[in-house]
DNA sequence: AAAATATGTCAACAATACTGACTTATTTTC
DNA sequence: GAAAATAAGTCAGTATTGTTGACATATTTT
């Protein structure tokens, strides 16, 4: 009942990887994502904010006079998703806006002290966790990780990705 | 503005390794959750289906006969919110239950055909997706990245986690 | 027999996403 | 300079997935 087409007697490979490992690697995947947000979710939930205004605050914090055409597209969410929550934070005086000086239509978006506050106190737990996690290995092992999660990112977000990740 | 107690002239760094680097993999891990997630989810629009319905024909799949609490521990969800989504996959035929032999309370999960079917469908993209991120690394890349996975779960999580994922 | 366990269910609520429609201000194009 | 395109904001309605709290049923353990 369980059988498919993806099983032999052996084991189906993809790209000379038994499936059995790859399944191994996707659900760690999930327990991964599943623990890694699990800390700056409990600090957000002091505020009431949730993990969507982690996200805006994480990616204003490293990225300072944002656009939100540019906020979207990293977030891959519609305009009324984002406005919402950033609606709050600028209420709550987290984020602030400044006209773009060559577009006035845009509304350039950076953090107040107390948004960068946040930020860092989000980020800690998770920069932690990383370092614990590559600090059993050797040099290179870094680049390695991050060739790894950069593989798993859509071919055509690539350049884009590249661009705000590296700095 | 931006800056923190993080910040120095040069760079803090947190088992030797520096922001910057641990700052580019913790946003990688966004992107590749980002885009890792996203095959799937445009299968499961077809039925009218969401992640939570993933999960759950994904862990039954790699487990059968698991049990709800099993699946609740898994997940760290409540009850009520599997309940719904469990209900779904039940009515519409891609989950039996069977009674447990020794305990009679328990309501051990099976999938039917078209349970394993979709389930193998769904799995499909993310295994390509895995393979091709390793495809270019050598031998021993693979239980990298497992590794790496593994130390972003929680401590205490990590004997269920490890009964879980090794078959 | 009483207590604990495994599961199910009802109701209300919250966060975060969506679609569709429309507005305002500004810049670009013809 | 008028028309079209772009950047952003907003209103209204809906769906998914999560939460709490309370309570019910069947079964097993003490």
């Amino acid at each position: 009942m369980t059988d498919s087409k993806l099983k032999t007697p052996e084991q189906t490979k993809i790209a000379g990887l038994s499936d059995e490992k790859l399944f191994e690697i996707m659900e760690l995947f999930f327990f991964a994502y599943r623990d890694f947000t699990s800390d700056p979710d409990e600090i957000l939930m002091n505020y009431s904010f949730g993990r969507a205004h982690h996200r805006v605050l994480h990616f204003v914090s490293r990225n300072p006079g944002l656009r939100i055409s540019q906020l979207l597209d990293i977030l891959k969410i519609t305009k009324q998703s984002l406005g919402r929550v950033l609606r709050q934070l600028i209420e709550e005086g987290f984020i602030v806006q400044k006209e773009g000086e060559t577009d006035r239509r845009q509304r350039l978006l950076f953090l107040t002290d107390s948004g960068s506050e946040l930020a860092r106190r989000l980020a800690e737990p998770q920069l932690r966790r990383i370092a614990a996690a590559l600090k059993y290995k050797g040099t290179g092992d870094a680049a390695f990780a991050r060739e790894f999660l950069y593989s798993l990112v859509d071919q055509q977000e690539h350049a884009k990705v590249k661009a705000i990740v590296r700095k």
